[in-house]
DNA sequence: GGTTGAGGTAATCGGATGATTACTAGGGAG
DNA sequence: CTCCCTAGTAATCATCCGATTACCTCAACC
């Protein structure tokens, strides 16, 4: 196989294992198993384990801001409110990509790595910008936005689909996500 | 020392180094040396590493809960609204504890692990049902409420107070917390 | 048919780390 | 004094893991 398509492969199994495990609770070796390859070859791709992180992570913001300025470019002449509802609708479609939103949320809570903090706020920012730049919204808007992402990044973060049994789980969930309330209950059982 | 004051001790010092270095990242020996004993100390007092991880993020959960509580209990005649402003304040307030939130959310995180997802899970549908029984808010209030806690807690895990002298970062950062941007600049600065 | 370079792997190393074991200082009770 | 319990430590172990090295395979090309 070309280097080039064998490292999508190890880059996309990566997004999975490190959305799981967290950066330093992933294994180098356990990133080879899932993408078919050994220990060794995945580290001479990528230099070290951070460099193979930093490249999960903005894949995942690549992915993120791409789906985003689809939605912005299809729609020219929407207002901010109905970008809010298609833009909201892209992040729920990103959850069905297991690893990606949770691997950018342990990127996002590591800001003591130099290399991974600086990262995640580029990105971080990134998105904000498109947000208020390029989809019009408002800093409140913009603000609530993030702030409900975040909030969905959690609660697939801890498993909270397992508790649907529970009501009060089960509202929070339907009140913060109504129709990816399903999908978010499938992803907490792996 | 009484053992019990030791614990306190390796308590807090452990709040501080899981939330800087995360749950798998933090070594016992650096705990220990924090929390200025032997690194065999810290085992044998709680037997594993996890175990110690879930007595900080009990602590955590019971110095958020009781200090919303301590809102509520004072203003028992308050409106959801007027409470809302109220616990928002108390949550703020949490931030000056460096390590308290941020142990939390690497606690939020990792529900991977089965012991630190229960936990996690449970806490945070406690978090919930004080904000709707004893606070209460309505289902959307509860959301909002929980969601800008998740975003705060993003800006202060990816170090956002580093970026202060982009005008989007800092528009980002007052507009989630314009009374605390000072504080969440200085701790991003260690 | 040899050479070469790209795409890999097996074996191994060195350091880090959680846990265990064996030990000790010291102070209060009898 | 001596016993013994609480509060600790030094030394060490076993394991894991990222990285390195040395090697292999096989198609393309001359």
């Amino acid at each position: 196989m070309r280097a080039e398509d064998r490292r999508e492969l190890v880059i996309t199994a990566a997004m999975g294992v490190f959305g799981e495990r967290g950066y330093v609770g992933s294994t180098t070796d356990a990133i080879a198993r899932a993408a078919g390859v050994s220990q060794p070859y995945v580290v001479r791709m990528f230099g070290t384990k951070e460099a193979l992180f930093l490249a999960v992570l903005d894949r995942a913001l690549q992915r993120l801001l791409s789906d985003f300025s689809a939605v912005i470019e299809s729609n020219p002449t929407a207002s901010a409110e109905v970008l809010h509802a298609g833009i909201g609708a892209a992040y729920g479609n990103l959850l069905a990509d297991r690893g990606l939103l949770l691997s950018l949320m342990h990127g996002f809570v590591l800001g003591s790595v130099p290399a991974i903090g600086a990262a995640a706020r580029l990105g971080f920012l990134e998105v904000y910008r498109l947000l208020r730049r390029r989809a019009g919204f408002s800093a409140e808007q913009a603000r609530d936005f993030l702030a409900h992402g975040m909030l969905v990044n959690t609660l697939v973060g801890i498993r909270m689909g397992l508790e649907m049994d529970d009501p009060d789980a089960r509202e929070l969930v339907e009140c913060v996500a109504p129709i990816k309330a399903d999908l978010i209950r499938r992803l907490a059982h792996d």
